[in-house]
DNA sequence: TAATTATAGTCAAAGAAGGTCAAAAGAGGT
DNA sequence: ACCTCTTTTGACCTTCTTTGACTATAATTA
């Protein structure tokens, strides 16, 4: 692990599993006290590796026994957790937030690694080799169909 | 070994080879100062030694705790006749052609169903949403990053 | 209710890598 | 010598991470 952000991320995916792989409750400060980082180092990583993309919701509470709950997306109905992809998706997407979503979906074991690097390769930048804001409507149309095709092939 | 590309290039796969013969992870500034050049020398060492077609992948990433990863593929038969359908897509291929080419990777088992299916899907005609001959071309650089992929993904 | 305290959020600057590109330098061949 | 190809260098660029000052909100206390 090669940097603070990684080491807090996986600390935090490991809490989720410890508990039974489906929420967690941090105190900001505490978990910046115990790597000792700044406090926002912890919205950071939240931001970055936490996302919808990334299949997460996170709330928060602020004052007094104020809180910070992660919570992974449920993904036991496949269709619908593709159909939710599909609408992060939309008519267009970031190679950053199509990267998170490609990654989610070989977390929850929809893909392989081997279909993740097929599609991250059919959707990057340099392979597209448009101009913005082609580029992202492709990538969503391409994300689209793959995702579409992923849903069939799996009756 | 008379200069110090060819010096660093002979670290570098000694390296791999001492860590089990797969993979070596560097950080550039490093590598960098124990040889006394300039960092960007490694970018071209690996540009020029470390391709795809000298068997190996590169994996980066920048910012704090960022690394260069040098993976070497296992190359047999199966990256000839990659690189012989890269250079049949070339720089444009129809969509028929297309999937003769997915067809034949499936056939001759370097992806599985599924995969084609995928790959498929990524350069359909109502996908890509472009006008010939933007289309054939986009199409071809897909494939031809979805190959590159392809061989080395191979565990 | 007002003030205080305890949290968390935002944002931008600074820092830490690696990437690109083209000019300069070197090596070989004719 | 001249030409071409490869290597070396460095200025500048992009991306990701870390940090901290400032802000916002909730709970507790006066």
């Amino acid at each position: 692990m090669r940097n603070m952000s990684d080491i807090i991320e996986h600390y935090l995916k490991q809490l989720i599993q410890d508990s039974g792989g489906e929420v967690v409750e941090i105190k900001r400060a505490h978990i910046a006290e115990k790597f000792d980082c700044v406090p926002s180092q912890l919205n950071y990583v939240i931001k970055t590796r936490f996302t919808n993309e990334h299949g997460y919701t996170v709330e928060s509470k602020r004052g007094g026994g104020g809180y910070i709950r992660i919570t992974k997306v449920e993904t036991h109905s496949k269709s619908e957790y593709l159909a939710h992809l599909k609408k992060l998706i939309g008519d267009g997407v970031s190679e950053q937030n199509a990267n998170r979503i490609i990654q989610s979906m070989f977390e929850n074991e929809v893909i392989t690694i081997k279909e993740a690097k097929i599609i991250n390769a059919a959707v990057e930048r340099e392979t597209l080799m448009l101009e913005l804001p082609y580029r992202d409507t492709l990538r969503a149309s391409i994300l689209r169909r793959v995702i579409d095709v992923i849903l069939y092939s799996e009756e």
